[in-house]
DNA sequence: CGTAATTCTGATAGCTACTGTCAAATGACA
DNA sequence: TGTCATTTGACAGTAGCTATCAGAATTACG
């Protein structure tokens, strides 16, 4: 069998403290100022464990596991749903998840990368990357080419709106619930052509 | 009055030749795989020189002064003009400027920012400080605040078309009026809802 | 069990991006 | 031509990041 096993747990605690203690710091000194030799003593690990687990130092906050999910959601949908209803569906039903725990944490990594210029620069990275999994899957879905330019621009334009509307809410203090109202506001807004 | 003068003559020019010279050098060689003090010396100049002009590496590829000359065609436009057509219309003046070196020139720079992360991850930056800019102004334009959702929102799908349409032209080998026609289209896209 | 194989960690050396400082060089101007 | 302001180059230093290798910890297996 595939049990957990010492080493694998090890490996998971380190990569939670390494994140924890950066997170910590990055509030106490701010982002430049702490460097990763400082992370990683707090962490009681050696910069080269640091990045083992983080190829740069953006990471150790931008970094996360959604994309599977995501795919996940996305095929379990039923075949007709229209391409938009179906990602609404897929945001609404990866957030539902999250523990509260959980969405302090999301909070306080969003914001933090909105006020920090080189990593919202890496976040745009990772985006980048789920987009082109967006457009994929929609690609499959309606029978067209995911290099399509309508295709890539109708990503391209929920991956924005989703952005918006997590940032906007990052910087309230408000619940889960206010995150998806605010996620459908956006969606509805851009369902409607962005009138203003 | 206020003419160019000999220093400034030789400061647009040690500026422009740093651009040359590092995109040839980075065509030659790949972006990472070239330094700084190689631009540098390409340049005929000392890599201080270059910190001088460029902040950070990736503006040697990324900066532009467009800004100021959007904000002109904006303002110009006249009130009653509809937030999006308004922005259309800034893009399409902007465009119709450029000399067929200048577009060429803009490709190349594209083609790169989209095939380098670190060059990309730079420019939403300064797409970000574009988006703020636009936000203000609309917000203005419509007796908004540049902070409300729907503001933030419309001016973040703007921007996410606008990219979407200069780098699928980018790709190609189309002309200035191919660029024009994609901005229109997906701009006329984004009108609709996004439809797929 | 105990031993061998595998994986993870820490230490070290080195490269490059980037910053700060100061003296020398260069253009502006009277 | 001489003085002032600006630009430049040289130097030293910090930190992010890579590559490498020996030793330690964990796992697999006889």
């Amino acid at each position: 069998m595939n049990r957990p096993g010492l080493r694998e747990r090890k490996k998971i605690e380190t990569l939670h403290r390494l994140q924890e203690e950066a997170l910590r710091l990055f509030d106490e000194q701010g982002y430049d100022a702490t460097t990763i030799e400082q992370i990683a003593e707090a962490a009681g690990v050696s910069p080269s464990t640091f990045y083992r687990y983080f190829p740069v130092k953006e990471d150790v906050v931008v970094q996360d596991e959604y994309d599977p999910l995501i795919v996940d959601v996305f095929e379990s949908q039923q075949e007709g749903t229209a391409p938009l209803e179906a990602l609404r569906a897929v945001l609404t039903a990866l957030f539902r998840e999250f523990t509260d725990e959980d969405i302090e944490r999301v909070r306080r990594r969003v914001r933090m990368i909105f006020s920090v210029p080189a990593l919202r620069a890496r976040q745009v990275g990772q985006s980048a990357a789920t987009e082109r999994l967006l457009a994929q899957m929609v690609a499959q879905r309606t029978g067209r080419s995911a290099e399509e330019l309508e295709v890539r621009h109708f990503t391209a334009l929920v991956v924005a709106s989703w952005t918006v509307a997590i940032s906007a809410w990052a910087e309230t203090d408000g619940t889960k619930d206010d995150l998806a109202a605010n996620l459908d506001k956006c969606l509805a807004h851009l369902e409607a052509g962005a009138p203003l």
